[in-house]
RNA sequence: GGGCGAUUAACUCAGCGGCUAGAGUACUACCUUCACACGGUAGGAGUCAGAGGUUCAAAUCCUCUAUCGCCCA
């Protein structure tokens, strides 16, 4: 084996390995529990960014572990259309590069090149899943516009349709005229903007000199003004109600009226009603019986029965124009600075503008309800617990989704309107015929469905609902969907409601939900930022593995990440030295191992990380269960590093005769790698190929499990105090500047006999590590020569001096550890006599206080005795 | 306006009632000893944001304040 860990030769062909023996393919009749995960779809927009790293690698943990542990996993991949993005995207290269709009090439052509961008962008995107090593079942690959996709998609609508569940209204919707297609409510960012609240005359018609003063931010939309509201409560304007008031500008005639969902104490206490484009005017329109003008058109330019001039004008440019023209009328009362929240397009940035026009909504009352009680009854479960508060307060307050877009890229919508006698006939595939009329000329509706339509059915579908498939029989409802919290309405909820309508169960059993990844200073990453970072590029320079481990131990559930570049580091030389721990392994096993270990011929060393080694595998496997692979990451890191390398293999290099000490070696070795392997599949593997059991691969083996034999307290507990009195003795020779590789002479005395004969037994073990030239263990040290002293809890250790300085400089040092225990003391003394605390505290806190206490005053007591000693 | 979260060592974070508060990185001293200098041994480093409260006991629970961040309307 190489000196140094080689990520880059390591990682490059395992992947190809493990999928090539079909090891992440799953039989749907095998006989182990079923498990289930669908890969949360990425969008083909390009490459995954490293929050994908996070949200993809989480679920391959659980899903590596859960296969050794013998259950028939699948883990499902897929890649995502999304409609607005992708489109886009590819609309934004067309124009860079051959300055065309998509309206140019046409409908046909254009998709024809956002399919080609498609397989471009899967291609990366599959590319960067295999660097990760997600164990993935390629082989069910499945994508939100394949034909078997459009075809359950079409099924769907007409079932939801034919239930009254979809259907077709004129409504306010949300327009973004740069991306010119409505969005959902969803899909707007309500943003803080600094303003203007412009207050505006309108003088009654009753009395020019007279007028009431509006107050709006959007002085442009008061030419499809149709009323003025007041609350009839507000004694200001109760007598105005019923008069007119001539609209400046347009010249129209509009009433006034009272209507209770005005706020008298919001500006003027009068409100201008525009019923086309803004939602509340809409509102208070619909209940009033109002005419709605509508003068903003789809680009956001001014239309409709409005004067000449203003016609065509872009909304902003308008807005200038029409403050102008009323400040020289003299209808500007004043105009304030005003900050409040407008609505921006989430793909562009574009502010929004509210649009009456007619699409396609998803009736979502009758659907929420079921998706309420799942989460309630626990049918399904939010990690953390916390989400679910979040998932309920949006529920309970849904709106019916508008799922029509006008746009090119996604399912198209299976309506067809018959232009002889305007029917809408909604059906799977073209019928050919109006099926009113029998007429022939039908024209398919030319917009898409909202790309997060397909996206709620992927569960259910991408499992072969639509043909009642093994698959779907064995793996639905999934075990865990694992996202992160930024799309649970717009993904998580929809699924629920969708997957208990359509599959007429829950879609998933647990929604683990992640945090986002953020830069080493907490901002969030994006490309605008240039603080973005690729996973490829990290995983070139340190390693998938690394990644993966930095990923899982900083992942506390729901919490946001701060990824540092140094403790990716940090775990790469994790790797290596789990490298070279094997190495020293792998060296000196001679081949007559045993991995069904003899535990009456092993040593107490042995013994003791075999104990160690159960107790870790125990407690990794409880948090396992409960999610917390952070900390079971933590448990693992720190059992190899601190007990296994800095102990147990030191230990063994004393016993390396003994074929049952090179077992220990070999077994820990391998439950090691098991440990490892959901973690850092690479390095896991690559070492285990040399050990190799009857397994071709690390993932055909049995996770571990508490083993019942490996039990042995009593020699843990001696192999525990020879720990200490070694590390009290290096702490003495580093303190006192003993050259570390002098051997020197060491004297220990102890006041227990069981202790004493213990440390008889492990001294070859002592005299290794503590660097003993000669070890006697007596029972008086004031008899010997003179030394350097440590004390470690029922032991004392003396360490000759060699000069009279030595001498002194022990002695002040004692001093003030004599003084600092002193302290401690009286503190835990206080406690102790303190009767509330000893009347209430648990038993075993009370016992634990003495014992500590009882530890420190014999301390105190020995060091005393030297100092007096020394003097 | 409503809600959620964060504030712990120089940096990035764990810990979320109980022994002298931890990790990674960085830092200091010493050490190329035959797994590993991507290493070893030892060390320094924090009034756990602030103020009140509950408790025998608070970084941990409660209240308020401050700062930062996010979500919904």
């Amino acid at each position: 084996m190489e000196k140094a860990y080689d990520h880059l030769r390591t990682e490059s062909d395992w992947y190809r390995k493990w999928e090539a023996s079909g090891l992440f393919t799953p039989d749907v009749k095998a006989t182990g529990v079923p498990f289930s995960i669908i890969l949360p779809p990425p969008n083909v927009t390009g490459s995954l960014h490293i929050g994908h790293a996070l949200t993809l690698s989480l679920p391959d943990i659980i899903v590596r572990r859960k296969k050794m542990q013998g259950f028939n996993v699948l883990w499902l991949p897929g890649v995502d259309h999304a409609g607005i993005a992708t489109q886009m995207m590819v609309e934004k290269n067309l124009k860079k590069e051959r300055n065309l709009s998509k309206e140019d090439l046409g409908r046909e052509k254009f998709l024809q090149l956002v399919w080609e961008w498609k397989d471009l962008s899967e291609k990366k995107i599959v590319a960067q899943i295999k660097k990760l090593g997600l164990a993935l079942d390629w082989s069910r690959m499945k994508f939100t516009l394949s034909d078997e996709m459009q075809r359950v998609v079409r099924k769907v609508f007409v079932q939801l349709y034919r239930e009254g569940k979809i259907y077709q209204g004129t409504y306010m919707v949300n327009r973004c005229p740069n991306c010119k297609t409505v969005l959902s409510d969803l899909e707007v960012e309500h943003k803080e903007v600094h303003g203007r609240l412009t207050y505006i005359r309108y003088p009654l018609k009753k009395d020019p000199r007279r007028w009431i003063v509006v107050a709006t931010t959007r002085p442009e939309t008061m030419l499809g003004d149709v009323a003025v509201a007041v609350n009839p409560k507000d004694s200001r304007y109760k007598k105005l109600i019923g008069q007119e008031v001539l609209l400046p500008l347009a010249g129209r005639a509009i009433p006034i009226l009272g209507d209770d969902d005005v706020d008298k104490h919001f500006a003027s206490g009068a409100v201008k009603i525009t019923p086309a484009h803004d939602p509340l005017d809409f509102k208070i329109a619909q209940k009033n019986k109002l005419e709605k003008i509508v003068v903003i058109d789809e680009l956001a330019c001014m239309t409709g029965p409005i004067p000449g001039k203003y016609l065509g004008l872009d909304r902003f440019a308008c807005r200038r124009e029409i403050l102008a023209d009323l400040r020289a009328l003299d209808l500007i009362e004043k105009e304030e600075e005003y900050v409040h929240n407008i609505g921006h397009c989430q793909r562009c940035e574009t502010v929004v503008e509210p649009n009456i026009s007619r699409q396609w909504f998803l009736k979502t009352a009758d659907l929420a309800h079921p998706a309420i009680r799942a989460v309630l009854e626990k049918q399904i479960v939010f990690i953390p617990e916390k989400w679910k508060k979040v998932y309920f307060n949006w529920m309970e307050n849904i709106q019916d989704w508008c799922i029509s877009r006008q746009l090119w890229w996604g399912h198209r919508i299976p309506a067809y309107y018959c232009q002889e006698c305007q029917e809408v006939v909604v059906a799977e595939e073209n019928p050919g015929r109006c099926t009113k009329c029998g007429g022939a000329r039908l024209v398919q509706d030319e917009d898409v469905l909202d790309t997060w339509f397909s996206s709620a059915l992927w569960p259910f579908t991408t499992l072969g609902w639509q043909n009642d498939s093994p698959d779907f029989k064995t793996f639905y409802p999934t075990s865990i969907m694992a996202t992160a919290f930024d799309i649970i309405f717009f993904w998580v909820a929809r699924m629920i409601m969708m997957g208990i309508h359509c599959a007429e169960a829950v879609p998933f059993r647990e929604v683990l939900i992640n945090g986002l990844i953020r830069d080493d200073k907490g901002q969030k990453m994006s490309k605008t930022k240039n603080n973005a970072v690729d996973p490829l590029e990290i995983i070139r320079e340190y390693g998938a593995d690394a990644l993966r481990f930095t990923l899982a131990i900083q992942a506390a559930p729901g919490m946001d990440i701060s990824l540092s570049i140094n403790r990716i580091k940090g775990y790469k030389t994790f790797a290596n030295k789990i490298w070279n721990a094997s190495r020293y392994v792998i060296m000196n096993l001679r081949g007559d191992e045993d991995l069904r270990i003899d535990v009456r011929r092993i040593s107490d060393a042995d013994k003791w990380i075999l104990q160690l080694l159960n107790a870790t595998v125990e407690k990794v496997n409880v948090l396992f269960d409960e999610y917390h692979m952070y900390e079971a990451a933590d448990l693992i890191y720190h059992f190899i590093w601190d007990e296994y390398c800095d102990w147990y293999l030191e230990f063994s290099k004393n016993d390396l005769e003994s074929p049952h000490t090179r077992s220990v070696l070999k077994l820990t070795l391998f439950r090691i790698l098991q440990l490892l392997h959901p973690f850092m599949p690479y390095i896991s593997e690559e070492i285990y190929q040399k050990i190799k059991t009857d397994k071709d691969f690390l993932l055909q083996t049995e996770f571990p499990a508490f083993n019942k034999d490996f039990v042995f307290p009593e020699t843990f507990a001696a192999v525990e105090v020879l720990k200490k009195v070694v590390a009290e003795t290096r702490k003495t020779r580093t303190e006192n500047r003993i050259e570390p590789n002098k051997k020197i002479p060491i004297y220990l005395a102890c006041d227990s006999p069981a202790e004493k004969e213990q440390l008889l037994k492990h001294l070859r073990y002592f005299d290794f590590l503590a660097r003993s030239l000669k070890t006697e263990i007596v029972d008086d040290l004031s008899v010997l020569p003179k030394g350097f002293r440590g004390v470690s809890q029922n032991w004392e250790i003396l360490l000759p001096f060699a000069s009279d300085e030595d001498r002194l400089r022990e002695l002040q040092r004692l001093t003030g550890e004599h003084d600092k225990l002193g302290k401690l003391i009286a503190q835990m003394e206080g406690k102790l006599s303190n009767s509330e605390f000893v009347g209430k505290a648990p038993a075993e806190i009370i016992q634990s206080f003495k014992k500590n206490l009882q530890e420190y005053i014999e301390k105190k007591a020995k060091i005393g005795k030297t100092i007096d000693d020394l003097s």
